[in-house]
Parts: structure tokens; sequence; C-alpha cells
DNA sequence: CCTAGCACTAATATTATTCAAGTGCTAAAA
DNA sequence: TTTTAGCACTTGAATAATATTAGTGCTAGG
């Protein structure tokens, strides 16, 4: 259990080391709580046997631990409602009505990145769920063309195909076959329907079927299978916590990018905001991820924010759902 | 003039300090030039007078001016066929026939950034060449819908668009009219042409014809002007030189992504490879880009490596030429 | 023109010294 | 039982003093 102080102690310190990252000392604490600092210091010794606080030295004041800041988010933090200038920005994005999903989210990411300092990631539908909606080809001299998908997510994605010998009449009868027989199948199995009932077909009254085929095999194997947008990468170079170590710095850029981060954040299927705090992002012990997922109609994805675990908690969670909010409905 | 042992020495001191960059004393050279350190000394006074040489402080060795960079790879460096294990790892790329250009140049660029570390950059077709090509439109649901453009160079964009209360049919009907009347014009004078050419139609026989010619007014309008893609850019924090000073790093990040600085590379017209050094390249003194446009066919595009000015000159330089030769036919 | 010799310089590393901020603990006061 | 004043003690940070080292420029003689 925590006494009404100590948690208005670990709040008060935890709001100073956000503003500026310094350790904080029983002095300080004192004037405000209107006691001793001996009565801070051993308040402070509790909260540390606790686990809630840490010291960067024997004789330094005190530093929020990975509980701490867990404590804060859990327990602490008031969930204040929306700075009004922030509100103001984000505003003109969000109502905006000619926008498509796609570019509020990459507009909003970009305007939370730029006035918070930290990097901003949305990860787009992943297209296993996604169905074949329609597919184009565009002819652009004798043997390039392009192949356009569209899955009925919206999500579009286009391939340039060189075939040469190959005549325009038979691709657009594969692709006319492909539109009639295989949309509306996941596009998982896409390439299955592709072997087992276009293939024997095209094989009949297609010249060249063998190559045609396999190009269509290898557009559709190619489809990528995430839609990631990272913002502000370099934000996390302007984190006092990380710029004494570039080592550190390269780990995050690694870790932020890579595929099994970003797996995790979009398959942690809680549909409310979510706090990973330190260890528990899996990248570094001092980043922080606040995350989400939206839905909006057919579409859905993940926006993330990534900072240090001295993040501005309550500005950043009410702009979150702020967003969340706005783009849901 | 430049003596052939003050080339010799001059070529000694890049070479050494493009493997390992610490400055380069006197001593070291005496023994591979079978001469006095005294000797050696002068000549390194005289080059250094004459802008190829640096001291770091009063005492120390010398280490490369950007002059000194600049006389080695227009005279000093022998242009060296490129080393076989970096042509194996390209050729996995360049000799796959089934792919279109755009990924052989965008794998390709992955590679050298792996390999050298690097960062590297390719710079599409910037739109303002191209000719509308076709343009098509697929219906998601009621309200949603994608338009997606392709130029004749093989340059697609889609976007999605939003629009409640509008037929399905009447969109068509002004997707038809844009075929047939406005491919063939150049991206940059769509607009202009929308505006004369499809405006007054549409007008008369196509419902809610405001916001339909509106939204693809926008469309066309948002048409990215410029295709970019960065590899590799943390690369930059491998290199020493850059990975004591953060602010140097935030710096050469922003700049690179600059409009400014891609249009520079790009609008510089030479076909050849071309070598800036530390402030020709108008990022910081100390970065060096190496750059090259290729044309294949209707598609071009320029691509620059990016790295310290201790670069490994010959190194990239042949691989460049390799890739570029490799591009174009 | 080359080189041995030497005085000199600046960066780097090491150590010592001081200073400030803050702690833990004890004993007394509330 | 809780709070507080007082004090010894610890650590990091800043500053200065010192030695070491890798190199230079210059002079004078080969």
């Amino acid at each position: 259990m925590i006494t009404t102080r100590q948690e208005k102690i670990l709040k008060l310190i935890i709001d100073r080391y956000i503003k500026d990252p310094v350790p904080v000392g029983s002095k300080a604490l004192s004037k405000i709580l209107k006691c001793s600092s001996a009565t801070v210091r051993n308040e402070m010794q509790t909260l540390e046997e606790k686990g809630l606080l840490e010291k960067t030295h024997t004789s330094s004041g005190r530093i929020p631990s990975e509980s701490g800041y867990r404590y804060y988010v859990d327990n602490l933090m008031q969930p204040k409602e929306m700075n009004a200038d922030d509100m103001m920005k984000l505003n003109i994005v969000l109502k905006n009505q000619q926008l498509a999903l796609n570019d509020v989210i990459s507009k909003s990411l970009q305007i939370i990145s730029d006035i918070t300092n930290y990097t901003t990631i949305a990860l787009g539908t992943s297209s296993h769920n996604n169905l074949l909606k329609q597919i184009e080809v565009v002819p652009l001299d004798e043997e390039s063309f392009i192949v356009i998908i569209v899955t009925d997510k919206g999500y579009v994605e286009h391939k340039n195909l060189r075939l040469n010998e190959v005549s325009l009449d038979d691709i657009k009868k594969t692709v006319n076959l492909i539109n009639t027989l295989i949309v509306g199948t996941p596009i998982d199995e896409v390439n299955r329907k592709l072997e087992y009932e276009i293939k024997p077909i095209i094989g009949n009254y297609v010249m060249q079927h063998e190559r045609i085929y396999e190009a269509f095999y290898n557009v559709f194997n190619d489809f990528t299978k995430e839609d990631v947008n990272i913002v502000g990468r370099h934000k996390i170079l302007e984190q006092p916590e990380f710029t004494t170590n570039i080592d550190r710095i390269k780990e995050i850029y690694n870790k932020i990018e890579d595929r099994e981060f970003l797996q995790k954040i979009e398959e942690d299927d809680d549909n409310n905001i979510k706090v990973y705090i330190g260890d528990e992002t899996g990248i570094e012990k001092d980043v922080t991820v606040i995350k989400t997922k939206f839905k909006k109609g057919k579409e859905e994805g993940t926006i993330a924010i990534v900072g240090p675990n001295r993040m501005d908690y309550d500005r950043v969670l009410s702009m979150l759902e702020y967003l969340k909010e706005n783009i849901e409905r």
C-alpha cells in the first residue's frame, strides 16, 4: 500500500522529471509539501523500497523507475483534456472532409510528431485480411506493363513488369479472367487460386501462358504485407536521454523498423489506447510507446507514438484519444 | 605544379586516412618512400601551402583538405575495376530479368548501402516531364473511390477519395472523358486542361459536377512532384567523423531530405558520374556525395551515395559505374 | 637536395583538489 | 508515533596541475 502523501510525492517527482530530466531532491519538494526535507527523504526512501523511485548514485536525488511511470500512468495521471492549441492544429486536418482516411492519418501524425518531438508510426491494414477487389493493367510500351492491385479495404499496390514478346491482348485476357474468377479472394490465397483456377485455363488459349502466369504469381507474392509509415525518425535525436550514446540511438532506429516490434504492437488486440513503458516495449529500457488501434468502416490500422519513458503522458494520451475518436466517427 | 613525389605522398596520405581516420605523420611515410622523415615533412609542408593538406593542430600529422580530395579524385585515383565480391552481390539483382527498373534500383541501392555503410538515394523521374497515360477509378463502397494515375514513364500514384451522394456512373463518365481528351498531356498542365476542357462538358450532363471536378483537381494537384527513396539513413551513424556531434547528424539528416538539395543533385544535367566534396554538396563540410543520372528507354532518374569526405572513392565509383552501365543496357 | 638533431607544441590521459547537491541516520521535539 | 534539525558522508562535475606522446619546424652539415 502506498499513502496519499507518497502518491503526491511520486506524482510531483514524475511531473518535474518529465519537464526537466534531472534527479529531484528532497529540498525542492519540502517547500511544496510544507514539511521538512527530512520527512520527504523518509517518504522517498520507502517509495524507493517499493520500486517506484530510483537513484542515479548514492547521494543523488530521485528519478522515477519503470514501475514508477507505470503507477503514474495507471493511477496518478488525471486525464486532462486537450490543450486548445494542439487541438486547433489537429482540427485543420481532422475537419477537412475532403481528405481520405489515409491522408488524415499521415497528416495528423506529422503534426503530432512536430509538436511533441516524438516519433510516430502508422501501420496500415495488414493485407492478410484484405480481399482482392480489382486488378488493372496499363501498358507502357511493347514490353513493359504496370499491374495495379486494389483490395476491398482500399489498399493499392502497383508493380512494373517487363514481359517481352508477350501480346497485350493475352495479358488482358488473363487480367479479365482474374477479375471475374478470383476477385473477392483474400490476398493471401490469391496465388493458390491463380495456380488452380487461372493457370489451367490460360494454358489452353493464351500464348506464353507460362511467363504470364509466373509474372502475376510474382506480383501477388511480392504484395507488401505491411504498410508502415514512420514519421519524424530523427525526433529521437532531440531527446537528451539518448543523445549521449549513439549506440542506443542506432538500436532504437533498428528496433523501430523491425518487423517483430511492429507486429507486436499491431497484434496486441486491445482496442483501447495502450502504454508500453521501458522494457515492455522490447526496444530499450528508456523507450516508451503509446499505441491504439482504430477502425473506420472497413479500414483499420494502428498508430503509435515513440518517445522516452519521460514522456509527456497526458498530452500525448489526450491527443491520441482525440485523434482516434475523430477518425472513428 | 606538383611533383611526382608530392603526388605520391598525397595519395598515400589519403589512402591511409580513408582506411583509418587519424592524421598521418611523416615517419610512417618515410619508411614507404625510403627517404627521411624530414624530407617527407618538407614535402608535406609544400602540399599544405598548396592547400591540399591540413593539420588538426600545430604539431599534428596531416589530413587531406577538401581540395586534397578533389585532386585525388580528379588526378590520382586509378579507376580500379570492381571488387569481385561486390560484383557478385549486385549481380544477383542486376541479372534478374524479371525485375522492373524500379525494383532493380531500389534493391541495388539497398545492397550498396549495406556493404559500404553509406546512405543511398534514388530520385525517380521528376513528374514534370511525365505525360498522363491513363487514369482509373475503382469504387470501394458507396462513397469511397480510389483514383489511380499512371504516367507514360511508368510512374503510378493513387489517392482515396470520399464523395458521398455522387453516382459511380457520373464519375466513370468523367474518367472516360479525361482518358479520351487529356491523356498525353504533361502532368503539370493537366489541371489547366481539366478546367478548360473537362469542366465545361461535365457541367452539362453530369450531376454534382462541381464536386467531381474539384476532387479530380485536387488529385492532380497533390500529385507528388518527386519520387524520393532514401535507403540506409542510419548509416551516417556509423561514420566516426559524425558520431561525436549529434547536431551535425541532425543537420545532415535534414539536408538530405531537403527538397533544395535533392533538386540540386538532380538538376545538375551532367550525364556522367559526378563527385561533390564537402562544401560543394551544400550539406556540410565533411560530407561527400557521388551521383549519376541514368536513362533507360523512357525512364530516367538519379542515384546518389552520401558519405563522409573520407569516402572509399574507387570502390563507390566502380560500383556506381557498374550499376549505371547495367541499368542502361 | 637530403637528413640528423633538437627545441617546441598541442592533444590526451592521469591525478589531485574543490564544490555543490543531496543522502542516511540519530536524537530530540511535537 | 511522526516530524524535524543537525551532521557526517558520498558522488559527480568542474578545474587545475602534470606527464606523456606523437608529431612538427627549423637549422646546420653531408
